[in-house]
DNA sequence: GCCAACGTTGGC
DNA sequence: GCCAACGTTGGC
């Protein structure tokens, strides 16, 4: 199984929002991204991923799962952007800083520390499983 | 609030 | 197809 980042500012969408909509989840629309989308495209019923609060908290919060693959963004008219739909599954139980990735050799390669502007991110399996030890998981 | 990094746009 | 200009993102 894959596993993703998904950045979101807690002003616009945060992890309380997320948890909020339930077993029903919510698409994750929005993105303006070519490299953001195909991760998206990418994306295969039941995968999970990390949800990352931006600029408030810069940490990683919680686990999610894709509960629909890739379809139309209904945001815009324009064909190009797709996206996903995400449910909230567990909170972790302590958070993983943007700091802590960075003070951690092993996740040096990682996407949020390299290219922090990627709004859609691949995670290795390393990386995963690596994060959720931090996270009390 | 600033600014560096990055991606996209559009003129040529 | 190149590249300068512009807008956005996100850490600090």
């Amino acid at each position: 199984m894959a596993h993703w980042l998904f950045k979101s500012e807690p002003d616009t969408w945060g992890w309380d929002a997320q948890v909020a909509k339930g077993e029903a989840g919510e698409q994750w629309d929005g993105v303006r991204n070519y490299q953001a989308r195909n991760n998206m495209r990418a994306m295969k019923l039941g995968d999970q991923g990390f949800f990352y609060h931006s600029n408030q908290g810069k940490e990683i919060v919680g686990i999610v799962e894709v509960c629909s693959e890739a379809h139309p963004d209904s945001t815009t008219d324009d064909p190009r952007w797709e996206c996903v739909d995400i449910k909230a599954v567990k909170p972790l139980p302590t958070p993983v800083s943007l700091d802590d990735c960075k003070a951690e050799p092993e996740l040096a390669e990682m996407v949020l520390v390299n290219n922090s502007r990627l709004s859609v991110q691949p995670v290795s399996d390393a990386e995963w499983a690596l994060i959720c030890k931090m996270g009390g998981l």
